[in-house]
DNA sequence: GGTATTTGACCGTA
DNA sequence: TACGGTCAAATACC
């Protein structure tokens, strides 16, 4: 990796390494749980920025000599802003979520991370332009939306990259004391009037996604969050365990109309793959998508197959 | 005046 | 070379 790149790197690992002396420090003492979060957010912040700058190195080292960084002066719009020119090893981190957001228009625009649209781009022979927002808190995430031109009321929302900043309502919660019950009640109520959103991947598979934890429980992601939607019992048969950790599970529907030898490779790529993250290796790089762990998702979705 | 959005142009990828 | 992603100046909004 270059050098002019390690600085801030080590920057953010000292930082988090401070941050987590400070939070242990403040284990023994008496501290409210608000400013635990927000700790240990700063931590994860930290942390996730390190990442992102080692995999930006890693592209970095991938890069081809004709794309390699290039001089400054070659572009007069990224002076000092893009030193990366390869867009490819951005898009790698890549998540699809479609929404249907029957009455609420803004739902897709409200999954808690601050964003700030800076581009529209009309595409061919789409009949809605895509709009691309771009989390402004130096986060490397990256949203596109994009009306669906069979039903205007379903928006297709991509997000890229992984999130390196503290989503904002978890910021401002962890911030704040702690609310009185009827906030959280109504908080609730208002989650539960979201509609239902469907994680779909550019492989061709998707993912509902289930909230495992009710809404007095999911405390970091509030607003991230989307309604529990109960696996039927006989589709529970169906589903092919993938992997979990303490509160994430993860299943494949058998119901899908792929070929064996693919589920199998893909089950077997999931599971040989990485001790903690039963996803790790995928081809389509759940690895580097922001799931939230609070979340249960499982792949029961066949529509793509069909 | 500060912030957010729009939009035309540039650039990378396929 | 066409298409899509991104940038940044221009514009709108508060």
């Amino acid at each position: 990796m270059e050098t002019g790149h390690k600085r801030p790197l080590i920057n953010e690992l000292t930082q988090g390494k401070e941050l987590a002396y400070q939070l242990k420090n403040h284990l023994d003492k008496t501290m409210s749980a608000q400013n635990c979060d927000f700790l240990v957010e700063k931590i994860l912040s930290s942390y996730e920025k390190a990442l992102s700058m080692l995999n930006w190195g890693t592209a970095f080292d991938e890069i081809s000599p004709r794309t390699e960084v290039s001089d400054p002066a070659d572009s007069p719009h990224r002076c000092n802003k893009n030193v990366f020119k390869k867009r490819k090893t951005m898009a790698k981190w890549s998540e699809q979520v479609k929404v249907c957001s029957g009455t609420m228009v803004e739902a897709p625009l409200s999954d808690g991370y601050s964003w700030r649209k800076y581009g529209q781009k009309d595409i061919l022979g789409a009949n809605h332009p895509r709009c691309t927002h771009r989390n402004f808190q130096g986060c490397l995430a990256t949203k596109q939306v994009q009306r669906s031109d069979e039903d205007s009321s379903v928006f297709e929302v991509t997000y890229k990259g992984r999130h390196t900043c503290i989503q904002a309502n978890q910021l401002s919660k962890a911030l704040e004391k702690k609310p009185k019950k009827e906030e959280v009640e109504e908080e609730g109520m208002i989650q539960d009037s979201k509609p239902t959103q469907k994680m779909q991947y550019d492989d061709g598979f998707s993912f509902k996604v289930n909230k495992g934890m009710n809404t007095s429980e999911e405390g970091a992601f509030p607003s991230f969050s989307f309604p529990s939607t109960p696996i039927e019992t006989e589709k529970l048969e169906n589903l092919i365990y993938l992997g979990c950790d303490s509160t994430t599970f993860i299943t494949l529907d058998h119901n899908l109309q792929s070929s064996d030898s693919d589920l199998s490779e893909m089950i077997n790529s999931t599971q040989n793959s990485g001790e903690n993250s039963p996803l790790v290796d995928w081809d389509l790089s759940l690895d580097y998508v922001d799931f939230d762990s609070n979340f249960h998702f499982d792949i029961t979705d066949s529509e793509m197959f069909s």
